[in-house]
DNA sequence: ATTCTGACTTGCT
DNA sequence: AAGCAAGCCAGAA
């Protein structure tokens, strides 16, 4: 993984306010590179560095294992959630119509320039499609 | 080159 | 609500 990428998604993770978040494909569209599972992959292994709890499946499923963890968060952010969050038979989820980041004018350029770093990204113009062999 | 494995998504039962 | 199949993109073996 390019270390731009990685870069990049850590900074767009850490532009989502607090009480707001994102789906894994979300990040991957802002940026317009990557898809939801490579995004993902970033997360996982660095995700520490951000508040990871504000990025999650486009399900508004938590994260398998850290859903106590998350929950704690999303109540002192206040994000939008739906379910029990109490009990033996606790089950919730983000209520991501309602807790989706929506960029404000000013935030969309902020997402542009992490968004702009990316673009430059050299391809390699390989002629030899094929060598007709006799 | 091929196969397996994910902090993913979407659509269909 | 829940499970499943496909489609998806990269990295590792």
């Amino acid at each position: 993984m390019r270390s731009e990428y990685i870069e990049a998604v850590l900074e767009l993770a850490a532009l989502i306010p607090p009480g707001k978040v994102l789906a894994y494909g979300d990040l991957a569209e802002l940026l317009g590179d990557g898809g939801p599972r490579q995004v993902g992959s970033v997360m996982s292994h660095q995700g520490g560095a951000v508040a990871w709890w504000r990025v999650l499946r486009s399900s508004g499923q938590p994260l398998q294992g850290h859903d106590q963890t998350a929950l704690t968060q999303y109540r002192l952010e206040e994000t939008p959630l739906r379910g029990r969050t109490t009990g033996q038979d606790a089950s919730w989820r983000v209520d991501m119509p309602r807790a989706r980041w929506q960029p404000t004018e000013a935030e969309w350029q902020l997402i542009d320039a992490i968004a702009g770093k990316l673009e430059p990204r050299f391809r390699m113009v390989s002629e030899p499609d094929e060598i007709t062999a006799p």
